[in-house]
DNA sequence: TGAAATAATAAGGTCAACCATAAAATTTTC
DNA sequence: GAAAATTTTATGGTTGACCTTATTATTTCA
């Protein structure tokens, strides 16, 4: 089941594809995700399907295979519960928390993993409002749209936050926008530019990239 | 003051030379001990010698400069402090924590070494035995000589263990050869032949190799 | 439909950390 | 003091994950 090893690269790789979204991704995309040039991320590509973990079709896309879906679901289960820890346990700020469960998801072998799980109580959802996979490899992918889809006019209630930079993260805990804050998307300027938005009786722009990795679902109880 | 980014193998480099004392090291014991083969060892020598690590005196050993002793008691209380966490909340196998902890210890920032160690009370010892380096990089290295030298007849009081190997720690948890554990040597046999020890009432029999890496201290108290 | 944009492939290069084999230098031991 | 053992250096090779530059293929759109 586990494979033999896999590379830190290769876990990037898969977990980069899982957040994406579980449609075809272009590469383009992959390489920008993480930091790489598109050539790069091809030929990682090339050796990921040999591998069986993704399919490549050209032109259009990749998408994870079973296999690779369930590989990527144990490198978010890992990632997500280290950031608990950080978070709940370590007190470490919000915005940092990414990047430090990232490096040490890679070094965590599957007894750490579940002996970590049980430890903080086999919680379902990271400090940043993703859900943790169980230690099958399942998970109900996060429900609801993208902030940058949202029409001006629209309260919302910010269920994740998928920005994985730790510059990203630190400017939206700095604007309040967090799991569970309600934001009114006031305008949509023209031309791909940024959002105007309400947010803690606060006016605050925010540029359509950051916008695309800020999962929010239409607020139905306004008055809770 | 902390390096710009030390690899994976160097830090494995800086902790087996910290862990096999601070005389002289020769190179083939260092090899032995991280499993790589001498000439290995000898081009990762020069490496860190050209970083200010290491000093190498050719035919005579390497030891750590002041540089190379710091960073490598930065890397050993990352590895201890994950040891304790492992064992005292993950509660994973005693024999196991050593090798667990050192795929988390080359993950670990700073920040997170700091909020472990406050989470984990700042303590001073792993589950080992082993001393843990605060964060200015001073510990007192462990008093006690090695259980090989201890003579046919002597009773001495385990103090650490410096073995790696989850296979050799496993060995010794299985015998009872802990931390605090009373040990008696029976018999010291010919040509580098093994130890047999009484332990808890029963006879155990050790070879000189792992015995060299049982730190021991020489019963005072034996009523305590 | 043809040009522009995007995507894929090809070719060649780098870097760290290993490996093996073999030759040379030094130290230890008889 | 010479043979044996150990250590060091030299040479050349491998692997994974990148990189650049250039060419070719495909898709999109005006």
């Amino acid at each position: 089941m586990s494979l033999p090893h896999m590379s830190e690269s290769t876990e990037m790789y898969l977990k980069a594809l899982a957040e994406l979204g579980d449609r075809h991704v272009a590469i383009a995309r992959l390489a920008e995700r993480l930091g790489v040039t598109p050539v790069s991320a091809n030929e990682m590509m090339r050796r990921l399907g040999e591998q069986g973990l993704v399919a490549h079709t050209p032109y259009k896309g990749v998408t994870l295979t079973e296999k690779g879906r369930e590989a990527a679901a144990n490198v978010l289960r890992r990632q997500r519960l280290w950031e608990v820890f950080l978070y709940e346990h370590l007190k470490i700020e919000w915005s940092k928390i990414y990047e430090l469960a990232c490096s040490l998801e890679h070094a965590t072998a599957p007894e750490v993993t579940e002996a970590l799980a049980a430890f903080l109580g086999n919680p379902t959802v990271c400090p940043r409002g993703n859900p943790i996979p169980d230690a099958n490899g399942t998970f109900a992918p996060l429900e609801g749209k993208s902030l940058r889809e949202t029409a001006a006019g629209e309260t919302v209630t910010v269920r994740a936050v998928n920005a994985t930079s730790t510059e990203v993260l630190k400017y939206l805990q700095e604007k309040g926008i967090l799991p569970g804050q309600r934001v009114t998307v006031i305008e949509a300027a023209p031309l791909e530019g940024p959002l105007t938005l309400l947010v803690n009786e606060r006016e605050v722009a925010l540029g359509l990239s950051m916008a695309e990795f800020v999962v929010v679902e239409k607020t139905v109880d306004s008055g809770r």
